[in-house]
DNA sequence: GAGGCAATTTAGGTCTGCCTAATTACTTAG
DNA sequence: CTAAGTAATTAGGCAGACCTAAATTGCCTC
């Protein structure tokens, strides 16, 4: 019986990658077949099924211990940032070349990265002079994969309120971002917290727009830096 | 039983459709099953299949008689001709904006084209400037899927030696392409065709470049048209 | 008008990525 | 220490897009 290899170069293995590295946070912990089917929208049964043959692959993309969780390999991590160098840097192209609306540059994207050459990789990157942060704050890793450790935390989970500077903005939620970008709420912005109580913020950026006011569940899509 | 749909909006469908409209010819005549298992590189069987599919859709995009041949349905070749849209400016696009090699253009806006939005053609279509021809000198089809036809001949087809304009260049091809371009054949470009014997033919650009021997097989790759 | 041949279609598989249902392994509460 | 309850895995299927091999069919020639 002859082992058949896979072909494991497919969008599908790019998102479950991209995931695995999402969910196992900085700290690159292990992640649940149940974390993940619910982030993939796809039955637990499936994740179980891909995630045997990213480990079974010449070359193992991730390790897997059966029902003990997943984490990627040193392969599997090179490719999850190579990805999200494509989709990071897409979306500073989208947004600064071709002028695409903040909220709209996700989900373009997210379709792109996949399918863009080296070439095309490089170009962009020329192009827009080597960017080191996307346009929602977020660090472009390297070509060679490195990438600075976040320094900020969530808004959510500050102490007392304040005055903030705005590190990065969640790109998921579109019409959240929207709004954000409304209340110039962006990266690099002062943000003032004008009370924060159980669920609800209420946020400005600047003495000239209006307060806004913002559940939890939204405000953790904000991540912060102290002043200084 | 349930009429089962089927999605017809894949990267095959959209590759079946380009095939059977560039060898429909600007007759549209139909396209036999050989052909299009050549141009496609599958086997004459999968063209069947699919074929049977694209016409049993319930907006059909061919119109298909067994064992007759195919050819596009009004949706079949509008949805070509957007294909086909995209194509060409993506070229466009990746040459002046990215600043691509012309012999390297053609193969990612092949992969690229199935997955742009309409955001984004739209973009790169202002960007652009409105182009009506990409650097090969082919025209790109206009939103509505007009398209002015071709008034160039195959340099292959001439009656006798001469000058003429440099029309356009297939894309296929990128090593005949650049080898082309490095005698400075390009749209636009007046062509001396120093002598052509059975299967050779002698070319010039200018003054300047030296003379390119090409074989039949590779001129007809080059249109042309009248200087006037 | 029958044979022969090439083109085409039908039949029956494979592989990928997904799904549902059934089963098994943990964990924890009593 | 057992009974739930939950998480994960196995088993068995399906659709899409391909393939090979085995019919067919259309047509051309003698």
């Amino acid at each position: 019986m002859t082992t058949r290899r896979v072909n494991l170069n497919t969008e599908s293995v790019d998102n479950y990658l991209k995931a695995i590295f999402a969910l196992g946070g900085p700290g690159e912990e292990r992640v649940s077949s149940t974390a993940l089917a619910d982030r993939l929208g796809v039955s637990p049964a499936s994740i179980t099924n891909m995630l045997q043959k990213l480990a079974a692959s010449p070359v193992p993309l991730v390790e897997y211990e059966s029902r003990r969780g997943v984490r990627l390999s040193p392969a599997g991590k090179r490719r999850a940032l190579e990805i999200l160098r494509h989709h990071r840097l897409l979306e500073t192209f989208l947004y600064e070349v071709l002028g695409y609306p903040i909220e709209e540059v996700h989900d373009d994207a997210e379709r792109l990265e996949h399918f863009i050459s080296e070439r095309f990789e490089e170009r962009i990157d020329a192009k827009l002079g080597r960017p080191k942060f996307d346009p929602h704050g977020h660090c472009i890793p390297a070509l060679n994969g490195r990438m600075s450790k976040q320094t900020s935390r969530p808004l959510s989970e500050i102490e007392e309120d304040g005055e903030f500077l705005v590190d990065s903005v969640s790109d998921g939620d579109s019409v959240l971002l929207k709004r954000l970008n409304a209340h110039g709420i962006a990266p690099g912005v002062r943000l003032r917290v004008l009370r924060s109580s159980q669920g609800e913020f209420v946020l400005r950026a600047s003495r000239r727009s209006k307060p806004l006011q913002l559940p939890l569940s939204e405000v953790s899509a904000v991540r912060i830096r102290s002043i200084g």
